[in-house]
RNA sequence: CGGGGUGUAGCGCAGCCCGGUUAGCGCGCGUCGUUCGGGACGACGAGGUCGGGAGUUCAAAUCUCCCCACCCCGACCA
């Protein structure tokens, strides 16, 4: 294995899936499309996770599991969904091997076929609503308010680690209302948790708004987004809360009895996001030298380099450093201590920073001498010397301003590649040229957000909730704008 | 599913065109020693069904045919 990553301006794709190999987020599993999360990768998950966790808790919602397998039928039930989803199904057929009897090796039993074939998750609406149908009765079990952290499998033709893999973990929410304006909040409410969760702890900023028709979930009344810039200004999709109004509570005549006496049915919203953030925070944040974490969610936020020649020597940097090292414990910062032998300090910082971890400690006899540690920044790479005593107090601002940073910097490099265009000229030549987000009007009809797409590939990926209108006209009909939008070409 | 490409040690490759010793190289890996403040060095060593099958031949990594897998580019997608 080489020793540095392929540059981001040589090639971004490359560079991309060097840094989740080399920083060992993950790995391609044995099935074409399937990806190996290996600890590392995990630890960030689960920090992101928790993040998110905590706030679906905080705001009222349980989490359940529901089964893996659904009931092929099921799926036929909404109309939009079925054709969403069945182009990429797995599909279970039989249930047992047995040897092969014209030679080695296992081949599926053709006895063993299942009455009724199931299909492995593409999503989990049809099962929960199945589920649902059973449990609402009242007005007086609603709300439901449900989350499942699942894998779900997407029988996709082109893959790329943790962006689009075959098999994916993510978050589901799924909730039931009585009314339609609750639908409504709730959506809303989870979509500025997940405007958070990006901003405030991935560090990610995110443009936030409405999917036109032809990009909204299959089943929705309407799609709310968080929609992010990457690194080669690519938009990426990296969150997204639906209502769906009474679609599939009529799908599967889900309906309960209002404080009227009414038959009524219920009102929807479902919610997700996924492993894909894991590729947000690689391409939002990565440089040359490999990713570089927000503190709030990084696995590790300080890891000590002890320099010395000998085992004694590492010891006493070990002992030196042992105070602050317990004073950062005590406020909660996740440090490391790579004492491992027989590699060079060298090799271990840029380890480290191929890892992202946001401060590296280098402490060696000098520091010792002069009673203070090394401190290196991951995000700028400012290198800096602190009295010993200073230290835990510092560290904590300095994981704060690290956080602040990265948002800050990725935001400038959205903000500098967002541009505003009134000629559909302009428009293809920043497509084509820069790429990035295009802010203009568009008339709202779907036929010219399709032509657009067919000509220039690019996509509305957002409806912005903030937005002016007046005088406004469409980027290519020239007709009066309906909406203004964000285009973008994206992931 | 269409177009292109690649399969040789854990990884990256050379060898193949033009068949012929014991199949090489770099990185990584193991042991020992010297090193250690930005990817250390030396010595020794381990590691191979040359993607699979069939064929041609005295002889196949190398030539022929079939199969398989994976990667890249297009249409669809969190």
């Amino acid at each position: 294995m080489s020793k540095g990553v392929t540059a981001k301006s040589e090639d971004y794709a490359r560079w991309y899936t060097d840094v989740i190999i080399k920083a060992r987020l993950a790995d391609y599993g044995p099935v074409k499309g399937t990806m190996v999360i290996r600890p590392y990768g995990f630890s960030l998950w689960e920090s992101v996770k928790d993040a998110f966790d905590c706030r679906f808790k905080e705001t009222g919602h349980e989490n359940a599991y529901f089964p893996l397998f659904i009931p092929k039928s099921f799926l036929s039930k909404e109309a939009e969904h079925v054709a969403g989803f069945a182009k990429e199904c797995a599909v279970v057929t039989h249930h047992r091997l047995i040897a092969d009897p014209d030679g080695e090796g296992l081949v599926v039993d053709p006895d063993s076929a299942l009455d009724e074939e199931v299909i492995v998750r593409p999503t989990s609406e049809t099962v929960i609503w199945a589920m649902y149908k059973k449990w609402i009765q009242s007005y007086r079990d609603l709300p439901i308010l449900i989350n499942q952290w699942a894998n779900v499998v997407r029988w996709e033709m082109r893959t790329r680690l943790f962006l689009r893999t075959t098999e994916f973990l993510w978050q589901e929410g799924h909730t039931a209302h009585a009314t339609a304006a609750e639908a409504e909040e709730e959506a809303r409410k989870i979509l500025e948790i997940y405007r958070e969760v990006a901003e405030d702890e991935l560090a990610i900023p995110v443009l936030t708004g409405l999917k036109t028709d032809a990009e909204k979930f299959a089943g929705a009344e309407h799609t709310y987004c968080i929609e992010a810039m990457m690194g080669d200004r690519r938009a990426l999709q990296a969150g997204t809360s639906h209502n769906l109004s009474q679609n599939f509570a009529k799908a599967f005549d889900v309906t309960f009895q209002n404080e009227e006496n009414q038959e009524q049915h219920v009102y929807a919203t479902s919610w997700g996001v996924s492993t894909r953030l894991i590729g947000a925070i690689v391409m939002v944040h990565g440089d040359d030298k490999g990713l570089r974490l927000p503190p709030r969610i990084a696995p590790e936020q300080v890891v000590t380099v002890p320099i010395g020649k000998s085992e004694e020597e590492i010891g006493s940097v070990l002992d030196y450093l042992e105070t602050p090292l317990k004073e950062m414990a005590e406020r909660g910062i996740r440090c490391h201590v790579d004492d491992r032998a027989g590699v060079t300090p060298g090799f271990k910082f840029n380890e480290w920073e191929m890892k992202g971890v946001p401060l590296r400690l280098e402490v060696g006899s000098r520091d010792m001498k002069e009673n203070s540690v090394t401190v290196v920044r991951r995000d700028t790479g400012e290198k800096m010397t602190l009295p010993k005593a200073e230290l835990s107090k510092e560290a904590p601002r300095l994981l704060k301003e690290i956080q602040q940073s990265l948002y800050e910097q990725a935001k400038t490099f959205r903000n500098e590649n967002t541009y505003s265009v009134e000629s559909y000229d302009e428009f293809k030549s920043i497509i084509a040229d820069t790429s990035g987000f295009v802010k203009c009007g568009w008339d709202g009809d779907p036929d010219t957000e399709a032509a657009i797409q067919e000509e220039t590939k690019a996509t509305i990926r957002c409806i912005p909730f903030e937005q002016e209108v007046d005088g406004l006209t469409c980027v290519y009909s020239g007709k009066p704008a309906k909406h203004e939008v964000i285009f973008g070409k994206a992931y």
